[in-house]
DNA sequence: AATTTCGTTCGCCTCTCCAAAACAGCTGTT
DNA sequence: AACAGCTGTTTTGGAGAGGCGAACGAAATT
């Protein structure tokens, strides 16, 4: 991490903590007491204590084999996305763009600098990755991220840039001079493509979603496998669905 | 609520006020330090100090208008529905159950006492109503909290009945003895009806999703306005694709 | 310019919350 | 059966975290 700026760091360590377990149950599924003491590094009695609260308040639930999230998460999250109104406006028309399509399809928006999914629909030969709803992806690693990357205002561009460009595969444009030229091309031609970028095998393309007054909500994308996503179905046919879409989303986005 | 009990009561208050700010930004929206003070009765140095943390750990974000819920719960929600077996095992047979249909379906567990929706899909005619994912309800009023209640063991059912049956609508069956009959009903034939229950104007059909072992994972359901459900359709039909669904879900939940 | 309302910062005092240890319940082992 | 080695729970006391209130600065409204 960078230096602590002591002027925004946060106060409350029993806040920290709290989280701590819920993130760690996040990532290591039902645990016990004992577990949870031992891995944030504090005494069975303070993880007790702070598993005993979030029981409490709901936020974890007790079963024989010990603790876990609870679904209270599913609410506050589906509450979250909700508020984008790019949410509401895009899900029909995803369905039917993936239906055209007949690959996976996804609704992405920016947030701490990096792009969150906020809606993914499936197909019946969709490839099954890691990417699922509230998933975080390195902006500059895909479709949707260029294409917001492109589009945003250039002062958001520079704070969603200033940290290094990882390198996810061979294909993941890492450098920031490339990456800026790429971004101008996406610009001129409205439309992003991702060739195994992110993860090797996979191509998608991506389009940016713009309110009537030209700021930018997110993007979409729909992407699939190398062996399907080529020639001029993925050069041509398919950007000019992803653009269709995006250009309704943008307009019922607008008025709602 | 009832009497605390001080053995089971949490500990960590700064962790109680955190979440409270949470679920006050959830059913108030974006909200600034001093509105959140006074809503949860708190100074606004100390609103201030939880907001900024919550902030530094990504649950809020601030924007110009205030802070607001992150998408990071987005991720812990997904996560908390992945534990179930019966998420994986029931979405893409419940697509088809929808398209069958025509109505709106969903996936419940049970959580707390109450019933859950971890899964929903709509139709093109769809009615909108106030249950979305991660939406709770009282398992008395719907056709999947029925079939839930007919179908889980006795002491989960005591467990689950003990605290008295709300009123939602004038079909709710509200009274003990008279629940406990259609509860015996359900489990004889397989399924459920909701005839306005819990929403007036709405029907359902439910059945319980039960593993090999005939313990309860969970319930699914469709629902549709009276206007559409109804007649033979409603009664033998729908029951019939319902109850099907119900079991290859259990099955696949079994073998996973 | 004056006034209100916002978010932020400061310092003090109190009561929280953390750690260590004792306690209790359960499982399997010798 | 007694024991050992795990669990989760409860109790202690003391340190310091975190709460409040007041002062500050900034921005919007009059």
């Amino acid at each position: 991490m960078t230096t602590n700026d002591p002027a925004t760091e946060g106060q409350i360590g029993a806040t920290k903590t709290s989280f701590g377990i819920v993130e760690h149950l996040r990532n290591h599924g039902t645990m016990g007491v004992s577990e949870v003491a031992s891995a944030l590094g504090v005494s069975k009695s303070t993880a007790h204590n702070h598993l005993q609260t979030l029981a409490e308040l709901g936020y974890v639930i007790q079963t024989d084999e010990g603790y876990d999230l609870s679904l209270k998460f599913l609410d506050l999250g589906d509450h979250a996305r909700r508020r984008h109104a790019l949410y509401h406006a895009a899900i029909s028309e995803m369905d039917d763009l993936v239906e055209a399509v007949g690959e996976r399809g996804q609704v992405m928006v920016e947030e701490n600098g990096r792009g969150v999914y906020i809606y993914q629909v499936k197909t019946e030969q969709g490839v099954q990755t890691d990417s699922h709803i509230g998933t975080t992806v390195d902006l500059h690693t895909t479709a949707v991220g260029k294409s917001y990357l492109a589009f945003c205002d250039d002062d958001t561009r520079e704070r969603l840039l200033e940290n290094s460009l990882s390198e996810l595969t061979s294909n993941t444009i890492s450098d920031r001079e490339t990456l800026l030229e790429e971004l101008e091309t996406i610009r001129e031609r409205g439309y992003a493509f991702n060739d195994e970028e992110r993860i090797t095998g996979m191509r998608a393309v991506g389009a940016p979603i713009l309110s009537d007054d030209d700021t930018i909500l997110g993007a979409i994308s729909v992407s699939g496998p190398t062996t399907r996503m080529k020639g001029e179905w993925y050069r041509r046919e398919v950007p000019e669905m992803v653009m269709q879409a995006a250009r309704i989303i943008g307009i019922r986005a607008t008025y709602s």
